[in-house]
DNA sequence: CCAAAAGTGTTCGCCGTACACCCATGT
DNA sequence: ACATGGGTGTACGGCGAACACTTTTGG
């Protein structure tokens, strides 16, 4: 939405478009720098800081949703996206004054007011999905309501909106539990890394440390990457080298893990 | 509901009570002569089977709804239940009619006929919980829409209604993965159990076999399970000990499961 | 030549796996 | 006595963990 028209058309007919009671938050992660990423938004006149999401469209997949509102926020598709958790809980969900009011703020800027009876203002549970991105490719689209976007460390992040702190948490643990059955790396780095590269995401995500070797040796082991006879130059230092995903040998490594004893 | 009143009532002011769009289904897994069971009820005139469920009270959280619900069906309460996935992709959940025929089908005997814009014959999608619940501690409660309940073999399910059938392979899905977070023999099994049992039941969830020896060196070693002195009558057979779960034994050995390599 | 970062190999101990015989019980 | 099912120990191999020095590079 990029106009007052398409805004004031939203709140005046979005219930006929979209499901009503339900909605969609993106946690988006990327990784920059030896740091693992969230993306969130400021909605117009907002203080605090909030996750992308948006509705489901009446002739639209709930699958179909989510991509869709990923790619509106950063312009990418195919991607890594898994729906994680549903939100129907936290007292912000069950409390419809204060999303009300919080609504207001930001619908001000078109100059309506939303009612307490109005669709924006009812009860609303919120479907998790979390994204994996390859931080440098994201674009991220302005969007007239929004003032301002940024990619917060994933360790450090401020107060949010409604339960979209516990949102996080939940990805976050999700992710977690995931790294093993998923090519996370795959989705959050470049095409071509360096081992230390995808040595300190796995220790950023999974709040650990690896000893380097150990680290290199599994890896290879599971077939999960290979080296490739290219370095990268990286200043005064020894240059790495490059390495790029085995997605085949990652999938047989996974398999093959999952036939092991408990 | 168990009275014709009661089920007019729901269908004309359901609506009211109830969020629109969305509805709970749960997959209850048993387990009982050395099978895994999941409870099915059977509609009124419908020929097919499908997973208990029901709708959000618009004042109720979505944990209480998911607890209320299984409480209906089973009598039970304090269960070990989990939220595992929303559905809202598969084409019966997109097509209105055939969903309008089925509800028809079942609302025939209190006389009355849902029509296309009726709530219950809106879009719904479905969030699925599984439960784990000691078999022979449920006592199904009869309603007034369902003709028949019945434990079935998970490994035998009939075809379903609506998208059931994939409803409970996700279910069973993440059955497995949470077997090794999880004390999902502890919620299954009665209290005191034996050896057998337990080695069965982690043999018919995971699929495979396990060798008797390791299997009772594993768990013990865990800290999982502890003997007790009592042993139980079986026949013209030696008789087995009996077990209990040591809860704090098993949340220890989860916790160091997780700082392990991958 | 120095600082900073990356590359590399070996040893040890535990856990996962394979495997077979004896024991208890009721008929 | 016998049929059925349950209880129990050992040996091997592989993988995860610990560990430190050398090499490269630019300034």
């Amino acid at each position: 939405m990029n106009t007052t028209e398409e805004v004031l058309d939203f709140v005046h007919h979005g219930h006929e478009r979209y499901l009503p009671h339900l909605s969609i938050d993106c946690v988006i992660f990327g990784y920059h720098e030896h740091q693992l990423k969230i993306l969130l938004i400021r909605h117009h006149q907002h203080d605090r800081w909030s996750l992308p999401g948006g509705y489901i469209g009446r002739h639209e997949t709930l699958t179909e949703a989510a991509n869709r509102i990923l790619a509106e926020k950063t312009q990418l598709s195919n991607l890594f996206l898994e729906q994680f958790y549903v939100f129907g809980d936290s007292p912000t969900r069950m409390n419809r004054i204060e999303t009300q009011q919080t609504h207001n703020t930001t619908y001000a800027k078109v100059g309506v007011t939303i009612g307490e009876n109005h669709w924006l203002s009812e009860r609303t549970l919120s479907i998790g999905y979390y994204a994996l991105v390859d931080y440098l490719n994201v674009v991220v689209k302005p969007e007239y309501l929004v003032d301002e976007y940024c990619w917060w460390d994933a360790s450090e992040l401020p107060e949010l909106e409604y339960d979209h702190n516990e949102i996080i948490s939940k990805a976050f643990l999700t992710l977690r539990a995931q790294i093993y059955q998923q090519p996370v790396g795959y989705n959050l780095l470049p095409k071509k890394f360096t081992l230390p590269e995808i040595h300190a995401l796995y220790e950023s995500i999974l709040d650990r440390q690896f000893d380097r070797r150990n680290f290199r040796k599994k890896l290879l082991a599971l077939g999960m990457i290979r080296q490739l006879p290219e370095q990268r130059k990286i200043g005064p230092h020894r240059s790495p080298f490059l390495y790029e995903f085995d997605l085949e040998g990652y999938r047989r490594a996974v398999e093959d893990l999952s036939v092991r004893a408990f």
